[in-house]
Formats: C-alpha cells, sequence, structure tokens
DNA sequence: GTGTCGCTTGAACGGCTGTTCAACGACGGC
DNA sequence: GCCGTCGTTGAACAGCCGTTCAAGCGACAC
C-alpha cells in the first residue's frame, strides 16, 4: 500500500500564489510554457515547493481548472437569475481572462487524459445547467424552441465567445468587434422583446425591423 | 550575410511525410507532442533530417498550417458557390479533423510569433471571403440583416462549428450531437425557405412553426 | 529542553528538447 | 573519371524538463 505524501494544506499562501501564478503562466503563454520551475519562478518561491503542493503537474492543472471551474459556475448560476438572464450569461461567456485560461486547458486537456476527465465533467454540467435555465427562459424571449432548443442556444453562446476571443487573441483585425457589437444588440433586442410583451406562442429571436 | 542553410526540395516525398506526420501528431496529441525527434519517428525517419526540410519548429509548424489553410480556403470557396452554400460552409466549418487541427495550431500560436502572425492573417482572409459571399446571400435566405450582419453570421458558424468540435474531442455526452442536429435542421430550414421564396425585404431566420 | 510537525530549500536523477555539424552514399553533368 | 549537389545519417552541444529526496527551518506542544 503506497503511502501517502504530504502535501501542503488547502488554505496555504503559498498554495494559492501557486495557483495565481499558473493561471497568469496559461493566459499569457500557453499551457506548453507551465512547467515546475517555470510556475517557481512567476510566484518567487522554490521549484521544489510546487512538488510538495502538487506532486504531479497534472494535480497542478487540475488544481487550477476546478478553481476557475467554480468560480464560473457560480458567476453563471448568478447570471441565469440575473433581471436579464441573456445578456449576463454572455457577459460571462465572453469574459476575455476566463476565455484564455479554459482555452488553454481545454488544450492541455489533449494529452493529460487525467485533466481531459475534469474538463469534460464539468463542462457537461455547466452545459446542463445552461440548458435547464434556458428551457424557462426561451419561451419568455419569444424564441422558436423548434429551430433554437436550448441544447443548440448553449452551445450557440458558448461557441461565438471563444470564437471572439479567441480573435482577439489573434489580433485579428475590426471583423470581430462587428461581430461582437452585433450580439449586443441581438441581445438588447431580445431582453426588450422579454420585458415588454408577456410569453405568447413560440416564435423566432428576430424582428421585422 | 548569412549564407543560405541548405532546405530540401518543395516536392520532396519526404518532405509530404514529415507534413503528414506532424499533422497526425497535433489532432492526437496536441501541439506539445511535436517535436523533430516525435515527428520524425511517427514519420519513420531520422531526427535530423526534419532540420534539413524545416530548419526551424516554426519553420515546420507554419508549413503544416499553410498546407492546411489552402485546402481549407478552397473548400470554402467551392462551399460558398455551391447550391445549398449555407449548408456547404457549416459542413466545411463543421470538418471533425480540420477542426482539431486548427484548434492546435491556435493555441500554438499563442506562444510561437511567427506563427501567430500566418494564423491570424490567414483567419483574416478566411473571414472577408465568408462576409463578403454572405453579405450576398444573407438577404436571399430572408435574414434580417439588421440583427444578423455577415459579420456576426460567419463568427457564429466558425464559432458553434469550433466549440461543438472540442465537445466531441472531450467526449462529452449527448448534448452536443442535439445541438449538432438543431444546427443541421435549422440549414435545412434556412436552405428550404431560400428556395421557395423570392427574396423580398429582410425578415429573421425563424418560422412559426 | 526536547520532540514533532508543517514548510522550505538545494541538489540530484535520467530523460527529452532544439539545433548544429561533419561525414557519407548516390547520382547527374562534364 | 572527377566534381558538385542532394538526401541522409549519427553524434554532439547546451538547456530545460518532471520528479525525488535528504536536510534545514521556525513554531508550537509538552
Amino acid at each position: 500500500m503506497a503511502t501517502a505524501r504530504r502535501v501542503g494544506s488547502a488554505t496555504s499562501e503559498t498554495r494559492a500564489a501557486i495557483l495565481a501564478a499558473t493561471e497568469q503562466l496559461l493566459v499569457e503563454s500557453g499551457y506548453a510554457s507551465v512547467s515546475s520551475r517555470s510556475v517557481a519562478a512567476a510566484a518567487g518561491i522554490n521549484p521544489g515547493l510546487v512538488h510538495y503542493y502538487f506532486p504531479t503537474l497534472d494535480d497542478l492543472f487540475v488544481a487550477v481548472f476546478r478553481r476557475g471551474a467554480e468560480k464560473n459556475l457560480d458567476r453563471m448560476a448568478r447570471a441565469l437569475a440575473s433581471p436579464t438572464p441573456f445578456q449576463a450569461l454572455w457577459r460571462t461567456s465572453a469574459d476575455p481572462r476566463g476565455g484564455a485560461l479554459f482555452f488553454e486547458l481545454m488544450a492541455a486537456a489533449n494529452h493529460r487524459p487525467a485533466l481531459r476527465a475534469e474538463v469534460a465533467e464539468l463542462a457537461e454540467r455547466a452545459r446542463r445547467l445552461q440548458i435547464e435555465a434556458l428551457r424557462e427562459l426561451l419561451p419568455q424571449y419569444g424564441v422558436d424552441g423548434g429551430l433554437f432548443p436550448p441544447e443548440f442556444v448553449a452551445a450557440a453562446i458558448q461557441g461565438i465567445a471563444l470564437s471572439l476571443g479567441r480573435e482577439e487573441a489573434l489580433a485579428m483585425a475590426t471583423e470581430h468587434r462587428a461581430a461582437a457589437a452585433a450580439m449586443e444588440n441581438l441581445l438588447d433586442h431580445l431582453e426588450q422583446r422579454r420585458h415588454a410583451a408577456p410569453p405568447r406562442r413560440a416564435q423566432g429571436p428576430e424582428a421585422r425591423s
């Protein structure tokens, strides 16, 4: 029976510094730049100490992911309960830093099975949360549930946010700004429609100008 | 003046094998698993030979990207000129292998400036191509150009495709299948509407069931 | 004072990395 | 027959990697 290795306490300041440094490295330089030594340098500590708190790099990646995921789930739940849930959900999904972090962790999950399982599980939980909320919300917005089922709308919001975030990271030209503006405009329109008319028969998310 | 290093001919069989092996590694194990030696092993050649054809790993990444990009631009142009351009554009964007490759190259571009410039330039060219075509197509589909400008539709198609591809790679449950099915259904609906009615006043992409 | 515990350090292990380079066989031009 | 080029090989360079481990540290219990 393998004796448990020592790991630092969950409330440690150093532990938090390691997580913060890793997050910063992920966002700014990509997952390939994360190593015991680079993280330690960014956090101003000794490299061996990283392995004291996170025996394996996999453990570190998973911890970073869990921390971000919890924050994000909370934020998303609050968004879905806000007075303008659609807009709030979009703002949550389109957060640049969170998007970049999620993107890197997804990429890292590609060759880190332990991380992949974690990411998959949480992505599914978040998706289900959204779908359940959208199932009640979409009729209020007068969206045609036949053409735009909750599963589709959830995937679309996340996909568009992911894509626009990437384009911004690539320093692409103004096209993505136009797309983001159109998204904001569309959401404005939907929120107005929701507050103007009571939920009646299902319809598509458009106006005849 | 630096003397030019020798590089292999552009038509070489070995060169093609290197590119193919790199592509496979990218899709299956992520960009971090691409190294002179791993590529050489996958291609069944000597490691030094990789650097004979691609002096730098950056050169290799850029070459892989260019090859995929050219294929993709061709395919996209053909899609936009097909009888059902919307559907064809979606199928092109949603191609799993191409999507995974693009995803990895985007992630790799994060910490490879040479690659980033290349990716940004091509992503912009592809985006412009789509936008120009959509500017003419969307009215034919009866889509409200005020709520759904071409920039938005282009970003949405690519974003949803990217996101659904990632979810499939994560082996997520059936939610993304429902979303993909809804997308196909929506496209069916749009293509039918386009062929049924002549382009009249701009309207949103929905039907009252 | 002595012992114990959590935190931290520094060094070390083997292994993989990008890149360079001299050398080699084959092959076409002359 | 000789030369130069092309594709190829194998070795070598310095550097970073994940991980382990013994040893040191302060604080706190008794």
